[in-house]
DNA sequence: TGTTTGATTGACACTATGTCAATGATATAA
DNA sequence: TTATATCATTGACATAGTGTCAATCAAACA
C-alpha cells in the first residue's frame, strides 16, 4: 500500500481530505441542481470549507465537474476502444448489436450523472471539448471497422468510411441522449434492433 | 397598407421603433459575442436606450433571442412540412437527396446565426424546447414517408417507422451542426450522397 | 389647458464569481 | 523544546451581471 493516504504527512493528508470533501459535495450539488444552477457557494457550504478553498483545488465550476466526470468518461473511452473484426454479415450484425448495447447501457447505468453531463456540454466549451474527444474516438474506431469490412467485401465500397462512421455514431449518440433524458419513452432493445437493422441493411428493399 | 407603422399614433410608433432598435442591436451583439457572453447591457448600449427598456419589451435575454430566431425557425418548419410520396426506389433516392440538401443548405445559408442557435440550445431550456419542436416535426413527417414507402412495399416492413425516422433525422441534424461549426471539414455534396446511400441501402452487401 | 395614460429610465437590491492578504496549523531545523 | 518556514485555509472584497420599480417625461385626450 505504498502512497496510501495514511502514510502521507498529516498536512497532505488533510489537503487530500479537503479535496475529497469538495468532490463529494460537488457531486451531490450537481446531481441535485444540475450544472447551471449549481454554485460554488452551495458546494463549499455542503463541504463545510471556507469559500476560497474550492478555488485552491479547482480553477472553477467547470474544472470541478470535469474531475467528477473523468471516471465516467474513461468508461466511454474503454467502450470506444473495443474494435471488432466481423467475418460474415450475420456475425457482424451480432457484434454491432453488442457494441450498441454496451454504449447505451453505460449511459443508462449512470443516467443521473449523464443528464448533468448533457447540460454541462451545452454550457461549458471545455466540457464540450471532452465529449467531442470521446465522439471522435468512437468515429475513428468505427471507421476502422468499416474499412476492414470493405476490404473483406462484406460492406459496400461506395460508402466513405469516415462519413458513414460519423453518421452511424450520431444516431447512436442521439438515441443515447434520448434514452437518458426520457427514461420510459422507448425500449432499449427496440432501439438497438432498429438501429442495427438500419445500419447494416438500410431502409429500402 | 393598413396597419402600417406610419399610421399608428406617435406613441405606439415610438414604442415599435424602440423595440426594433433593441432587436437590431440584439442581433448584432449575439452575432459578435455568442449567446452566453452577450449581455443586456451591451444590447441597450448599442440600441441607445435606458437599461430598464429592454425588460419592457423582452422578459430576458432568452426571450429576446427567441424573437430573433423566429424567422429562421419558421423556415425550418417549412422544410419539415414538405412530404413526399416516393414511387420507385430511384425516385425516392432523388427525393431524399433533395430534402437533405434543403435542410443542410438552409442551415449553411444562416451559418452565423445557427452557430449562436447551437450555443443557445445548450444554455437555455426554452430555446432547447423550440429546437426540439422542429426536430419532432421533422421526425413525424419522415415517419409518414416511411410508412407510405412500406405500404407500397418499397421499404422493409421490419423497421419501426418512428425509430427509423428518428435515427435518420439525428444523422442529418448532427451533420448539419458539424457543417455549421466546421465550414471546411466536409464537402456538403459528399455528406448528402453518403447519408442518402446509407439510409436507403445500408452498409452491408 | 389640464389631466391621464403609458413609454422610458437608472438607481437599487440581489446573486454569483474569482482573488488575495491574512491567519493558523504543521513540518523542520537549531 | 523552541523558533522559523511552509503551506492549507479563509472570508472580505472588487467586479460583473440580473431583474425590478418608483419616478419622470411626453403624447393623447377631454
Amino acid at each position: 500500500m505504498k502512497n496510501s493516504i495514511d502514510q502521507l504527512p498529516a498536512r497532505q493528508q488533510q489537503a487530500l481530505k479537503t479535496r475529497q470533501k469538495l468532490l463529494k459535495a460537488g457531486k451531490e450539488v450537481f446531481l441535485e441542481n444540475g450544472f447551471q444552477k449549481a454554485t460554488i457557494s452551495q458546494v463549499i457550504k455542503k463541504a463545510e470549507t471556507g469559500y476560497g478553498t474550492a478555488y485552491v483545488y479547482f480553477k472553477n465550476k467547470d474544472e470541478l465537474f470535469i474531475t467528477l466526470m473523468e471516471d465516467l468518461m474513461n468508461q466511454f473511452y474503454k467502450v470506444a476502444e473495443m474494435p471488432f473484426k466481423p467475418q460474415a454479415k450475420e456475425v457482424a450484425y451480432e457484434n454491432i448489436k453488442r457494441q450498441v448495447r454496451l454504449f447505451l447501457q453505460l449511459a443508462l447505468d449512470e443516467r443521473n450523472m449523464m443528464k448533468v453531463v448533457k447540460e454541462a456540454i451545452g454550457v461549458s466549451p471545455e466540457i464540450e471539448e471532452k465529449w467531442y474527444g470521446i465522439r471522435e474516438r468512437f468515429i475513428e474506431r468505427i471507421s476502422v471497422d468499416i474499412r476492414y469490412a470493405q476490404s473483406q467485401k462484406l460492406a459496400k465500397e461506395n460508402l466513405d468510411p469516415v462519413l458513414t462512421a460519423r453518421g452511424w455514431f450520431y444516431s447512436n449518440e442521439m438515441f443515447m441522449w434520448e434514452l437518458v433524458m426520457n427514461e420510459e419513452k422507448y425500449q432499449i432493445d427496440d432501439v438497438i434492433v432498429n438501429l442495427t437493422r438500419m445500419y447494416t441493411g438500410g431502409l429500402y428493399e
